[in-house]
DNA sequence: ACAAGTTGCTGTATAAGCGA
DNA sequence: TCGCTTATACAGCAACTTGT
C-alpha cells in the first residue's frame, strides 16, 4: 500500500509555487539576457513555470509542458489559457521532449527529487549510464537523483544546439551534472549556480539551486560554475571548477595538495545492526545492547567503537564509551569459528538470528551467518587516523587502545602499524595547508561533505613536500596537544611516504 | 562465482540566536 | 525569559543499473 506522501515522493510533487518562478524567470531574462522562441517544462505539474515563462518573456511563441499526473494537466491547461501552450499527459522517461527544438529553446522546471533507489514505479530503465564499472556499477555509486537524470538527458539532447537549461535541483546533483558535463566533454558557454532557501520555498530540508546551463552552438567549453545566492545575483559567492574528473572550488591561496592519497581511506565497519552489534560496557565480561538486554560475553570479538559524534578530539585511546562486535575478519569469512573460540558469543548471536537474517541489504545474500562489510586487514590495524565524514570541519583524530579500535560507516580512517606515522599523520591532516585543501574540495551543504572520494585526493605526498616540520609543531599547539612530536618522526614519516608512492605507482 | 562499500534520507533533534 | 526561527550536528540502515 502506498500511503500518500509515498505517492508525493514517488513522482516529485512538490510544485514550484508561482512566486518563485517567476523570480526565476526574471532573474533568466534580466541577469542571463535569455529571450526563448519555445519554453519547455518537461515535468510540468499544474504549470508554474510555464505560466511565468509565458508572462516574463516577450518573443515566447510555443510553450509545451509535460507531465504525468493527468489531473495536473487538466489544471495546467485551465489555468494558462493560451494559445501558445500545448500540454502532453506523459511520461519524460518516454516522451521524446527534444522533438520541440528550435530556434532559441529554453528547458526549465522542477524535476522530482528523489533517488531512483527510493523510487519503485515512476523511474526510468536502469542502464549504467555513467559507465561505471565493477562493484561501483552495482552498489552505491551508481545511486543517482531522477532530477540529475532528467538534466542529464535534456543536456544529451541539446547538443550543439541553441538550448538554456534552467532547472531547480538539490546543489549535489547540480555537482554531479558538472561532473557529467566534464566527464562527456560537452561543449557548454555558461554554467552557474544560484542557491535558493528549499526550506522557505518547498518546506523541505535539502540545500538547493536553480542551475543554469547554456549550451554552445560552437566548440567553447567553459569549464567553471559561477555560485550566486538568488537574491543576491551580482555577487560570486565561489567558483568551481569541473576538469579532469574532479570538483573544486577556485580560492585564493590555497595549496596545491591534490593527487592520489598512497594509503587507502577506509570506511568504517558495518553490520547494518546496531541495536545487537553495538554494546555498552556494564561490568567486567558484561555489556547492554540496543534493545537494554545485558548480556555475559567474552572479549574476543569485541573491540571499542568511535563513532561520527565522537570525533572530538585528536587523539582518542581511552574512555571507550561503546563497543562492537566484530564477527569476521574479513569480508565472506565463514563464522561457525565463533562457536569454539567464544561460544557465549556464539550463543547471542544464534539466539538472535533472525534479526540478522531479515537484514535487506544484497551485501549479506549469500553471506555466512552474522556477516559484516567493510573489514580487513586494515579495521584491525593497532593504530588509525579517523575522521567523521558528517562534519563541515574535518578533525582528524588518531585512535588507539589496547585492541584495534573500530569505526562507525559514517566515518573513514587510515590504517597505521607504528604510533610514530599514525601520530605525524593525523598532526599532518589537521595542519592548516591540508585543511585549506580539504575545504576547497568539499561542500559542505553536502550531507556528507567528508566521502572516501574526498580524502583519497590528498596526496600525502605533496603534503609531506609542502608542509615543514615547524608546521606541525604549530598545529600540534594549537590542538592543545602536549608537545611530542620530534624532527625523527617527520622524517620517518616522509620516508614511509615516499616509499608507499613509489609501490602505489608500480602497482 | 565473485569481486569487496558508498551514499542518501526532498531527515531529525537539539542548540543557538534573536526579538520582544 | 519566552517563543519563535535558524544553524548545526548528527542516526543508522536500505538501496544500489557490472564485468570477467
Amino acid at each position: 500500500m502506498m500511503v500518500r506522501n509515498d505517492i508525493k515522493k514517488e513522482f516529485g510533487d512538490y510544485q514550484t509555487p508561482g512566486y518563485f518562478a517567476v523570480k526565476v524567470c526574471n532573474l533568466l531574462k534580466d541577469k542571463l539576457k535569455i529571450s526563448p522562441a519555445v519554453v519547455i517544462d518537461p515535468t510540468c505539474g499544474v504549470g508554474n513555470f510555464l505560466k511565468a515563462a509565458l508572462n516574463v518573456f516577450d518573443n515566447v511563441k510555443e510553450a509545451v509542458g509535460v507531465e504525468i499526473n493527468k489531473e495536473y494537466c487538466g489544471k495546467c491547461r485551465e489555468r494558462i489559457r493560451d494559445p501558445r501552450l500545448g500540454v502532453t499527459h506523459g511520461n519524460f522517461f518516454s516522451y521524446e521532449v527534444t522533438k520541440h527544438l528550435k530556434d532559441e529553446t529554453l528547458f526549465i522546471g522542477n524535476p522530482p527529487w528523489a533517488m531512483n533507489a527510493n523510487l519503485k514505479f515512476n523511474l526510468p530503465q536502469k542502464v549504467n549510464f555513467k559507465g561505471l564499472s565493477g562493484t561501483d556499477a552495482l552498489t552505491g555509486a551508481s545511486n543517482f537523483d531522477i532530477c540529475e537524470y532528467v538534466i542529464l538527458k535534456l543536456i544529451e539532447g541539446s547538443i550543439g544546439k541553441n538550448v538554456s537549461i534552467a532547472m531547480l535541483c538539490k546543489t549535489s546533483v547540480a555537482r554531479n551534472v558538472l561532473l557529467e558535463l566534464d566527464r562527456n566533454d560537452v561543449p557548454v558557454d555558461l554554467v552557474r549556480m544560484y542557491t535558493f532557501d528549499s526550506l522557505k520555498v518547498f518546506r523541505i530540508n535539502a540545500s538547493a539551486c536553480l542551475l543554469y546551463i547554456k549550451m554552445s552552438t560552437d566548440d567553447s567549453k567553459c569549464r567553471n560554475c559561477e555560485v550566486y545566492d538568488i537574491n543576491y545575483p551580482d555577487h560570486v559567492c565561489e567558483t568551481i571548477s569541473f576538469k579532469n574528473g574532479r570538483l573544486c572550488s577556485v580560492k585564493e591561496d590555497v595549496p596545491d595538495l591534490e593527487g592520489k592519497c598512497c594509503f587507502e581511506w577506509r570506511q568504517g565497519v558495518k553490520h547494518d545492526c546496531a541495536r545487537l552489534m553495538e554494546l555498552e560496557k556494564t561490568g567486567e565480561s558484561f555489556y547492554r545492547n540496543k534493545n537494554k538486554e545485558t548480556v555475559e560475553l567474552e572479549d574476543a570479538l569485541i573491540y571499542p567503537l568511535i563513532k561520527s559524534s565522537s570525533f572530538k578530539t585528536p587523539v582518542i585511546h581511552d574512555r571507550f564509551k561503546k563497543y562492537v562486535l566484530v564477527t569476521q575478519k574479513k569480508p565472506r569469512e565463514e563464522t561457525e569459528y565463533i562457536k569454539e573460540l567464544a561460544p557465549q558469543t556464539w550463543k547471542y548471536l544464534n539466539d538472535r538470528k533472525t534479526v540478522f537474517d531479515s537484514r535487506k541489504s544484497s551485501i549479506y545474500t549469500g553471506a555466512p551467518a552474522f556477516s559484516m562489510f567493510g573489514v580487513g586487514e586494515y579495521s584491525f590495524a593497532k593504530y588509525k587516523v579517523g575522521v567523521s565524514g558528517f562534519y563541515k570541519k574535518p578533525l582528524f583524530s588518531l585512535l588507539y587502545s589496547e585492541k584495534p579500535v573500530m569505526v562507525d560507516d559514517t566515518s573513514y580512517f587510515l590504517p597505521f602499524d607504528n604510533y610514530a606515522d599514525a601520530y605525524t599523520c593525523m598532526l599532518m591532516l589537521n595542519s592548516e595547508k591540508v585543511q585549506k585543501f580539504l575545504l576547497s574540495i568539499s561542500f559542505p551543504d553536502a550531507k556528507r561533505p567528508f566521502t572516501k572520494k574526498v580524502l583519497q585526493r590528498i596526496d600525502l605526498k605533496k603534503c609531506a613536500e609542502n608542509i615543514s616540520f615547524e608546521e606541525l609543531v604549530k598545529t600540534e599547539k594549537r590542538l592543545n596537544l602536549p608537545c611530542s612530536i620530534t624532527a625523527g618522526m617527520y622524517d620517518a614519516f616522509s620516508g614511509h611516504i615516499w616509499e608507499q608512492n613509489k609501490t602505489m605507482l608500480f602497482s
